[in-house]
DNA sequence: TCAAGATTGATGCAGGTGCATCAAGTGCGC
DNA sequence: GCGCACTTGATGCACCTGCATCAATCTTGA
């Protein structure tokens, strides 16, 4: 057996899984009672949204959100099946395709970052200052690193954030 | 809408989420490649063994474990179905019952937490140091208050903690 | 004592996830 | 130009989860 971890390092990582796992509980109960898709959908939106002509290969969006290939075929076909975003064929690459965000998807996706936002407000904002934030922020970076970088969103005056 | 939270609270909140869910995927995997169940099992083992005869209501379980009712039973089915427990009829309450642990639920648990602390100390302990670590947990704990508290695992040389 | 309500635990159903695998298409080396 | 490995995306299957609901039992209050 390797070696054991300090009762310090054992006590951050249960809190890391407890904390988060109510944080986005609450979260993920307010948008569903204000009658909004689950995280993952807006996810999906925000990164469409972004691309610059609101249409992403499939494989770029499932590289951005992290989640794995079958994952982003099924979610693609929920947002489809709501009319949230279209499949478009790729020509350069017959293999391939591209999904494309409605207008419907921009619109949902501007809405639910009021309802998300709130919710980031009410459970982490309200709790934590600025410098807290920061400073959580680098502890949790320190732990990401090994798995890859994470990235940074662009923020301005209004920019939903991810 | 409501007031909007400040980009290090947004900042915060992506990082918990992508972190912790990058940390517990790499835990997982290290539990699953070898060849354990998964953690609920763990911790749902440790609660038992841990309980003064070995065992529990399933609705001590629940709470202890923070998670819904049904989601309970069906764990405790599975253990049962594994041998690592069994269901007693509860005499007081005839509506409810107990849930023993096994002697081979408590040798899984032992044997689940010599890859379970390597993990930890792996993905978690020697990225942070311990003062670190206690920073990480502080800055967590305030997000966690609203949603209840946390319990704190009582340490002994090498008894697993949760 | 008895009815109304609360608590305990199980379960049918719909849907989501992980795993393995498949088919189609690309592109590289020879 | 051909074959072989790789990439892209979909899907069948098993299992897990959330939700709603149920039956059984306990508790409370009049």
């Amino acid at each position: 057996m390797k070696r054991k971890p300090s009762t310090e390092a054992t006590s951050a990582w249960i809190r890391l899984m407890r904390v988060q796992s109510r944080v986005l509980d609450c979260v993920e109960q307010d948008l569903k009672k204000a009658g909004f898709p689950p995280l993952a959908w807006y996810d999906a939106l925000l990164e469409l949204s972004r691309a610059p002509s609101g249409e992403l290969r499939p494989v770029e969006l499932e590289r951005q959100m992290l989640i794995p290939q079958y994952s982003t075929s099924r979610l693609i076909d929920r947002l489809v099946d709501e009319g949230l975003a279209l499949r478009r064929e790729c020509k350069i690459d017959k293999r391939g395709q591209f999904v494309e965000i409605t207008e419907a998807g921009r619109e949902l996706q501007k809405r639910m970052w009021g309802a998300y936002s709130a919710a980031i407000e009410k459970y982490v904002g309200s709790k934590l200052s600025d410098a807290d934030a920061v400073k959580l922020s680098g502890l949790l970076d320190r732990l990401g690193c090994s798995c890859g970088e994470m990235k940074l969103p662009v923020t301005s005056e209004s920019t939903p954030l991810r």
